[in-house]
DNA sequence: TGTTAGCACTCCACACAAATGAGTGCTAAC
DNA sequence: GTTAGCACTCATTTGTGTGGAGTGCTAACA
């Protein structure tokens, strides 16, 4: 047996249509609306079939058909393979980029805007620290013996130390330890600091070699630490409002999962690791391929942002296996988009 | 009518055994387990008086009896008045305080360990960055025509500010111009920078007077910006496993203002600003309170943190009605010690 | 006069049965 | 190959009865 036209589009109205109410979908219901011109009989026959190639399933007995996680799957290769949405400018997200400043801060607000967007669960990670170029150090001058370390790196990026000292400096001196460290560092990947190369510039820097080697060994120890990448989330409440999470043990259970940091880096992470970049750059996980038990009710949409040619980071949605992937999708390439042009320019 | 040494134990066993089951309380039950050597119809009588008092209340006819806000606040003013408890020094707290870093940082490490310790969702909001003495600002090179500005303040919070100015700059020159503006700013409180002051420094600033007028400016324009204070959350997910929540409507509602950060900056900054900081620092506010619908099954316990003598940010604690208030102020308290010692002394 | 036992009453919570209805699979006719 | 008809399944809804927790009231008691 295997899947003829006929067979497709019963089983894209199923989804269709359970998308839209969540409900499980019988044959009189795709009979009357959709114009197929065959009886919820003939596609009762079909339904079976599809049930059998495993596309759809039935919750129990007397119930529609919901689509199986290999009937989404068929589904948004579909989608995916399409490619006829070409990203549109959005005018309200470049006003959102266009208010210069830190990269943390408009990660935030972009999980923002895309949550409130899609209703969907928004998530980013910052850009991995440790394959960024930098750009600039400068040491600022606190207090007797506390210095405060400035790293910037691609995509003006600031990363912030504070440093215990065992003497005071004024803010020239640290001035003259700047300039060396940026001759030294500039244009370096951050993550080329290594403890030869700690050694070397402290020689450098005469009888300050310990401040010197204090701010490396910071920034040494920040890239070799997974700490390196935050997450930001937004919206996981929109979550609650979902049918498939309205039984409160589900509904604790996601909001848990979700409010697990640690747990959503390696989620998002996973595949950007192992280089396992897909189709158009967008990558979606559909119930349980998320080879997770909190997750098999929810599917997961990727994908990465550029910063000078190298992927940094990854942004993606979270939602319940039955979301509108087409719009998702959508949004998502715009979004990224408008922040790779922003953080390119900049 | 008044209430007696009798009515006042009974008022005590049925919030101290409400506290714990979170169900109404009735009259056999308080005799059985507290030894008040009266029997069950006395108590009902005693009962139907607190009633009438307006300490307790029914939620219909047959059932036990709950307390209102009304005995919540008796309850809770007994507790603030007795203040017995001299926080403890929380060795797990130090360790947190003495990894060296941002104070934002901080800050949410610190609601992290709140909300694990007491089960209720944490807050705190940064402080008042407007309030804050200047420390240091260093202008840092980006790239053509774009500068950080790092602003240092007490406690040694930095803040970081992407310029856009129109001419290109190296670092030996910001240095120059940063040295002009920490002669001029530095030991003032953020807010003092003026447009008046504004102008007087741009004059030291010779021909370069576009970029210094562009960093006040942004200072200036961050300080007349409500959005000056950050609000940090943790633990709203704790709300979702009470009782009181197990409702899915509420359950939602609840998150929904959680997650508000606006509302909840209100929320926490409301008597702040109106300096009713009241007994022992400790604020609370019981259900109706709060005066507002979506918080009227909650309580909130806050209180304020001070850098260099002034009260700059607001730390507190949301929980249901039928909290532990004991222990959450405790927990409160100890908190602050340890921030405060943290801050004043870096 | 304060306390207590006894009792009728209220009302929620829970269990169970019956009715409802959406949907299926199968069969036989077209 | 398609479809109408029909018996069957099973989740959901609705209705009903029962148990139990708790009250208020009354009358007796110290």
């Amino acid at each position: 047996m295997e899947l003829n036209e006929r067979k497709l589009k019963i089983l894209e109205a199923i989804i269709s249509n359970y998308l839209d109410t969540a409900e499980p979908v019988g044959s009189r219901t795709i009979s009357k609306n959709y114009d197929l011109g065959i009886s919820p009989a003939t596609i009762r026959n079909e339904m079976s079939d599809l049930e059998e190639l495993g596309f759809i399933m039935q919750p129990h007995t007397s119930a529609g058909r919901i689509p199986s996680d290999k009937g989404y799957r068929l589904y948004v290769d579909m989608i995916l393979s399409a490619k006829y949405d070409s990203p549109k400018h959005l005018s309200y997200v470049e006003a959102l980029l266009n208010k210069a400043g830190r990269i943390e801060t408009l990660l935030q607000d972009i999980v923002a805007v895309l949550a409130k967007e899609t209703n969907l669960t928004a998530i980013v990670s910052t850009p991995q620290y440790s394959k960024c170029k930098i750009k600039n150090i400068q040491l600022i001058e606190l207090e007797a013996q506390k210095v405060l370390a400035v790293i910037v790196t691609d995509g003006n990026m600031a990363n912030n130390y504070v440093l215990e000292i065992n003497e005071d400096m004024d803010q020239p001196m640290l001035n003259k330890l700047s300039f060396i460290l940026n001759n030294q560092l500039h244009g370096l990947d951050v993550e080329e600091i290594n403890l030869p190369l700690i050694e070397k510039i402290k020689a450098f820097a005469g009888n300050q070699d310990e401040i010197i080697g204090k701010v490396l060994e910071v920034v040494f120890q920040a890239v070799h630490n997974n700490d390196d990448t935050q997450i930001y989330t937004s919206g996981a409440i929109n979550m609650l409002r979902l049918p498939e999470f309205s039984d409160l043990e589900k509904a604790t259970s996601i909001m848990e999962t979700l409010d697990k940091k640690d747990y959503i880096r390696q989620l998002l992470l996973n595949d950007f690791d192992g280089e396992s970049i897909e189709t158009d750059g967008v990558n979606i996980k559909i119930g349980s391929e998320n080879n997770n038990e909190n997750m098999k009710d929810c599917s997961l949409i990727t994908t990465t942002y550029h910063i000078g040619g190298k992927p940094l980071g990854v942004i993606g949605l979270i939602g319940p296996r039955r979301m509108d992937y087409q719009s998702a999708i959508f949004s998502l390439k715009c979004l990224i988009k408008e922040i790779e042009k922003r953080m390119n320019d900049s």
